[in-house]
DNA sequence: GTCGTGACTAGCC
DNA sequence: CGGCTAGCCACGA
């Protein structure tokens, strides 16, 4: 598998979480074939985040703030972790003290 | 080609 | 619980 399909498939996965869910970054890289690549995994959002805002709106968007964290916490936002909280919340996941209540289904 | 970095995780204290 | 440490992978300089 190489790494750019693995790249493809997080983004996809990414785009595939339906809205008031939540994906963590461990299960999105193992469903991408890659079970140990959850920091390759946030490198690539981020620096998809970073493309987005670079060519504004000219590329497919992918709703990064869907995933979060394992620990339950939600990790890293390019616009601001509160931003993603915000929109989380706003989805209807449940968020209390900075942690989110992930279930799949 | 090599090195450092990070939107992470699991394990140990 | 909370903090610290080592391991992992892609990306950019």
């Amino acid at each position: 598998m190489p790494k750019e399909k693995f790249k493809e498939k997080v983004l996809t996965l990414v785009k595939m979480i339906p809205k008031g869910k939540v994906m963590t970054y461990k299960e999105i890289a193992k469903r991408a074939g890659y079970p140990r690549a959850w920091r390759a995994v946030g490198n690539i959002l981020r620096h998809s985040a970073e493309f987005s805002q670079n060519h504004k709106n000219r590329n497919p968007k992918i709703p990064c703030h869907r995933v979060i964290r394992s620990d339950g916490k939600v990790g890293g936002y390019f616009y601001g972790t509160k931003k993603k909280i915000s929109l989380l919340k706003k989805e209807g996941v449940i968020i209390k003290n900075q942690r989110v209540n992930y279930n799949f289904n």
